[in-house]
DNA sequence: CCACCCATGTAACTAGTTACATGATTTC
DNA sequence: GAAATCATGTAACTAGTTACATGGGTGG
């Protein structure tokens, strides 16, 4: 399992609590781990029963906010996790899984998903561009950083590549209807 | 969900037994969805039921042997789902966490799992680069097999990318180790 | 005082993985 | 006759999603 690992890494860059963990891990953090809040409150919940991490409650202000800090215990655990190897995994999208469908069974008009997933890779691009620009350009090169960097380039890259092929599979459908659909209108 | 309708998409394709689903879904159809055994009789036990699809044991050699097709509440179902809309699906690596991880309390010695990374990549390109040769190159250009052919497309695409990337990222540790480890963490 | 954000959770379900099990057929 | 492969499943667990619930603090 890799969420309470990276919620450790998450909390060695800054202790929080868990409300905070979600917010992170909705924006910044979101771009290459994503999690609801509902399973980072239970993987807090585990981990501090594994005394990995502990918490205290922060609290002048009495609400049940609570701050966790990681413990050597899971320092440990971390680096246990970090150093073993995986098969990175696989492209898998429900959206080939449709168009192989449209492929079969088709067309299925799914022109319009694909400008929507066209909007989406945009924006996901810009969204990168930002958090490039505020977080890694001009600013001290040191080893994290410089690591965080070469992350983000892997989201930007993708998105790049979903963007390109995506308005080519659009150009094709475009194209593959144009030829079939006005010379006869026995289908739509 | 997505794999009881990438499985009728299969069935659509040719009809054929749980046992050989399972082992289309291990190699070619493998590079746009993945699923194992246990996953596919559950899921055709279901679809079954649901009156999707029927079985007939085809039997003159008294295995349990059933060969699945689907029936037309099957393909009214998969016409329903495909032509919804979602949100692409995100790039979602632990080894982004690991990395991570060797940013914040490294290094790890990640230069091996990158390595086995590489060497991965290169190998599912050339899977991929016979099955294009195979099944799309000198082929009569229908409208399904151009289709089929743009999806193979983004696993090639997707491939060359985390290659590419992953070369990237072993110089950058490289050169950040080769600075780093000796007796003096200043330089040398 | 109402809406919105802060902050925490529980419960139930779905999807996917791992481990285990069984028997028949083909191949060496 | 042993080993590999064909062919099917059950059981238990893990991870992730969706729906529901609660109560305090803040700003207009």
């Amino acid at each position: 399992m890799s969420l309470p690992h990276a919620l450790m890494v998450s909390l060695v860059e800054r202790p929080c609590s868990g409300y905070d963990l979600a917010r992170r891990f909705e924006k910044t953090i979101g771009y290459f781990w994503r999690a609801s809040h509902q399973q980072i409150y239970r993987e807090l919940g585990r981990m501090e029963a594994a005394g990995w991490i502990y918490s205290t409650a922060d609290d002048q202000s009495n609400t049940g906010r609570r701050t966790y800090q990681v413990q050597s215990a899971g320092l440990n655990e971390l680096k246990r996790w970090a150093s073993q190897t995986d098969d990175p995994v696989m492209l898998r999208d429900p959206f080939f899984v449709r168009l192989r469908a449209d492929a079969m069974i088709g067309p299925l008009g799914l022109q319009d998903e694909l400008r929507h997933r066209i909007a989406h890779h945009q924006l996901k691009l810009d969204t990168y561009a930002i958090i490039e620009q505020h977080d890694f350009l001009n600013r001290p090169q040191t080893r994290a950083i410089q690591i965080q960097h070469q992350i983000l380039k892997a989201g930007i890259l993708y998105e790049r590549n979903m963007l390109a092929w995506s308005q080519q599979m659009l150009d094709l459908l475009n194209q593959l209807d144009q030829t079939h659909t006005p010379s006869h209108p026995s289908e739509r």
